[in-house]
DNA sequence: CCCGCATCTGACAACGTTGTCCAGGCTCTA
DNA sequence: TAGAGCCTGGACAACGTTGTCAGATGCGGG
């Protein structure tokens, strides 16, 4: 006789896992079950006196409307998903906060995921975010091809990526002009008198990476300088590897007297190298960093608004969920080259 | 005939909105629909044969299970909840992805809000999580009065509090040991020679800035030192009041000749101040800030462990869940003291 | 005094899933 | 070959909410 027992247990109120339900109030107010869920929705036809009697019930009994059941039979969650890369990336801190804040004046609750740089994992996070039935999911790809979506975008889910171009499929995507930033930021280093200008980034196969060195070769090939073997490194992400990537640059027969850094993790690194290096060396970083000013020199960076790809992604999705929206957009937002001593330095040696 | 109409949308593939579900799949297998819910949920008892069939139908209509209704049916959701100050804060940022790590490792999603340091936008986003039906919520406090959960807790909702404690209610709380550090801070500046020491910190209503202060205090008169009026400033959180109140230390009669700052904000607005400044001035932080050793002198701080505070409250969370956890506890993390450089300089003047 | 109308209320089905339970078909043994 | 027992598959109810629709109630006017 299990409704008997769960009675019991309401009434004792100290059980867990059982909460009480609009039927409860509606018992216990005396009123039918939808006039309850009137009250709750704030919806009209009741009258003040019946009205009170609802809420001291709810009151009583600490009911809370379960959105699970409301979901599923609205139909809309109100809710959106994020998925980028790491949160403990001061990076995506401010972007997912500029996400929060867009969803949160569209009424909706942000969900979201770090899929820690591995496609398989941004997948598994993706379609459970589906499956929990988000209006809308904004994606930080870490993969490079998202076909796994057609079904759910077919099916109604609003789709942004950011940072990164969507893989094999047709979809919104924001992005930072990484080639034209790099090439400003390289041109800038041309301009006060280098030459030999290294670049450390991450690996090709990620397509931010793979812009920023483009518009590094651009860079170099407008002022007609050719690039020389071992003024590339590609792939070094971890700390070490930067480090000895670096180090073999400036120890070269003829070093390099500029560096410059396709990302922030990179940029704090060789920071750290060129400190302990006796000759100055010119820097310039993709990506701002905290603190870049307080540094001797300070650090000049071609930095991205990262609150602004988040906020322009979240508005762009929520304007597919209105409707108002087609064809699937690119939509490419300028860096600014922010000159702060480390890029100006001129050539040594 | 709205039945006819869906059935045709769902055909055509074309229309937004309509999902196909179990009983979609059923009629296209030629099966039931708890078969289909077996196969989805890897249940035993189905011939190879008819799961294939099944797992042909699935690919071919796109189906992904509703997981709103499967909560509704279940009970548990399987997502918890964060409701954090700011995630755009470098300080959540590793303390939000700790939570999501061990949510992961437990087969549950994380949704997360910022409160902006406002109570009652923090009573909003926990009663909508708790809605939402999140099986436990990790809170990093904004108000002072938290009686608003209990109904959500006596019905089963797991709730730790991160960083300040809960008000009003008894919960488990994990902190950072905020007199202690400070404490320690000052002491170690007072080891050094000074005695003329500024506190700079958040307003004392928030509970980490109140012990911080707590902690200057006890250092103070643990060494017999009287604390002038002048010496410390509270409630200075935007950088321009930060900046003042710095200045106004440095500048007065007798100056101080370092300073303790209670968070990190405020720490680098200091920095800045004291960068401009002629003579030297020590300094040691409360919270631990990128790049703080490359700059000259390195910044001196007391850490607090971000991941850690995230990492235990959320293991705790999920031992709440399991039902192998009682009373509440109050668990309070070691800080560490890192010399850079800034803590140690001698008073000057 | 009764009818019509407006207002308020509640019974009922439906949302998509899972748990329970039973039916039918099979194998194995006596 | 009949009966017992196992395995597979499906019918049905339930989860808690909202939309639909019809019934009840009260009021004013004819």
């Amino acid at each position: 006789m299990p409704e008997t027992t769960r009675r019991a247990d309401r009434l004792s109120g100290s059980r867990y896992g059982n909460r009480p339900t609009m039927k409860d109030v509606a018992a216990r107010a005396g009123v039918g079950l939808k006039t309850v869920s009137r009250v709750v929705n704030g919806e009209p036809g009741v009258t003040p006196d019946t009205e009170r009697r609802v809420q001291e019930a709810i009151d009583a009994l600490g009911f809370r409307r379960n959105d699970s059941a409301r979901v599923l039979r609205k139909g809309r969650t109100a809710s959106i998903g994020l998925v980028l890369e790491d949160l403990a990336d001061p990076f995506y801190g401010p972007l997912s906060r500029a996400v929060e804040e867009v969803a949160r004046a569209h009424g909706a609750l942000l969900i979201n995921g770090s899929s820690a740089e591995d496609p398989e994992r941004e997948q598994e996070l993706a379609l459970a975010l589906c499956a929990r039935r988000v209006d809308g999911l904004v994606i930080i790809p870490a993969g490079d091809d998202h076909r796994y979506l057609e079904p759910e975008i077919r099916a109604g889910v609003a789709t942004v990526f950011v940072d990164r171009p969507a893989g094999k499929i047709d979809a919104d995507v924001v992005l930072s002009d990484n080639f034209g930033g790099a090439r400003d930021g390289v041109a800038h280093l041309i301009a006060h008198g280098h030459r030999r200008i290294g670049f450390i980034g991450d690996m090709p196969g990620i397509h931010t990476a793979s812009e920023r060195l483009r518009g590094y070769r651009a860079a170099m090939e407008n002022a007609g300088i050719p690039v020389e073997d071992g003024w590339m490194s590609l792939g070094a992400t971890d700390p070490e590897r930067v480090r000895r990537a670096a180090e073999e640059m400036l120890a070269a027969a003829s070093p390099v007297t500029a560096v410059f850094t396709g990302n922030n993790r990179v940029t704090v690194t060789v920071i750290r190298v060129l400190a302990e290096h006796s000759r100055p060396v010119a820097l310039v970083g993709f990506d701002d960093i905290e603190l870049a000013d307080l540094l001797r020199p300070g650090v000049t960076v071609v930095a991205q608004d990262a609150a602004a790809l988040g906020r322009t992604a979240a508005e762009r999705l929520f304007r597919q969920l209105d409707g108002s929206l087609v064809a699937p957009e690119r939509i490419e937002l300028p860096t600014r080259l922010i000159t702060r001593g480390s890029g100006e330095l001129p050539p040594a040696g």
